[in-house]
DNA sequence: TTTCTCATGTAAGCAGTTACATGATTTC
DNA sequence: GAAATCATGTAACTGCTTACATGAGAAA
């Protein structure tokens, strides 16, 4: 597998790498452990899984009908598969492409009233402190769960990224509100001079 | 136009709604204004553009040959064009799906030598540094360009926002980058005392 | 004269989400 | 018996990038 490929697969690869599962395992982990900065949908998972198993870099596991429920499809990752993730690892990762919708609002916003952009400002610092205060709950959970496993520093290492990128962010809203507010105030004022202006007119004619 | 449809639609929107512009215009303003939270290809924009100006949301210029090179199209937003804007910025802004490769690469690590991972932290560093100087060099040139304009202060907002999240990224590297080294010598002891137990065992024998 | 920038567009293809179809088992 | 969860998969669609085709004028 080149390394030029979708890293979906590298982490789905690298999910497998920890214990074999199925694609459902997959998903659950993605969304619990790596959520704060990956996403998997069922859509690509399984046909990404078929792709996987066809090169060789993991393989179905027999007999694993589990819980009597209906057909779990576990599967485990080979010793290519492993050499394959580890080849992936080493290779400087891409830069993502950066887009921001807030951003794109707010650089346009003068079409607006402030007080509009001040909402979705207020929205994200609401979102950004939540999710500071999941990172350091996980934190703490993982840290009493798994406090020898090897993986421990890096999961927390990723964790404590997003609290840096969260905390900075809610610093930003707080400046941005402030800026906000009195470029709200400063328009009030001028259309109260518009209008003392135009009624002084008004009276003079 | 629905509001839930793509934000490129309303980025071009945006561009045009600052002065009418070609398709080749929008794509150069993208990369110079709005490059470091949006970017568009040319692959989206001139089949977008049409689509715009079917809606009535546009239109285009005549008789702009401009400088006598090839034709070139230009494009002013209408009336319908600036409703629709407005109404889009009003909108709260759909969050972003979180995908990091670098923290994808990070989370799985453990599989490879702490230096690999510590040199993709390196160069993330070298990177955000970058940003920070390009931010506050594009800062200073536009208040001193359009220090009257009324979309400065929400222009200078934007880049307040890549400074504080690249200076949070820049912290996170430092502190990674240490726990990295600390992670590397602890692994280097165990290798030496490994080593040591092998040559004793050997010598005893 | 060759190369660079300006300029517009199309086609192919990948990546990814969402909706849908199906059905079993567990829980209420 | 209804609803929630477990579980796998496909199809359609959207969004976006990349590569390609074309051609003019400017600069080297």
């Amino acid at each position: 597998m080149k390394s030029g490929e979708s890293a979906s697969k590298f982490a789905l690869l690298g999910v497998l790498s920890l214990k074999p599962a199925s694609g459902y395992d997959i998903k659950q982990f993605v969304q619990g452990s790596i959520g704060h900065f990956w996403s998997e949908s069922y859509g690509r998972i399984y046909p990404l899984l078929k792709e996987l198993a066809d090169e060789g870099l993991i393989v179905q596991q027999r007999g694993t009908k589990a819980s009597g429920r209906s057909e779990r499809q576990v599967y485990a990752i080979t010793v290519a598969g492993e050499m394959a993730l580890r080849q992936w690892l080493e290779h400087s990762p891409r830069n993502e492409s950066p887009r921001s919708e807030l951003l794109l609002k707010l650089f346009f916003c003068d079409h607006v009233a402030p007080e509009a952009s001040a909402q979705h400002v207020r929205e994200k610092k609401q979102l950004e402190e939540k999710h500071i205060a999941i990172y350091e709950q996980t934190a703490r959970h993982i840290q009493q769960r798994y406090p020898a496993h090897p993986g421990l520093p890096y999961w927390l290492m990723t964790l404590n990224f997003g609290r840096h990128r969260s905390q900075a962010l809610v610093a930003w809203c707080d400046e941005t509100l402030a800026t906000l507010s009195q470029l709200e105030k400063k328009q009030a004022k001028e259309k109260t001079k518009a209008k003392t202006k135009a009624k002084t007119k008004r009276g003079t004619v």
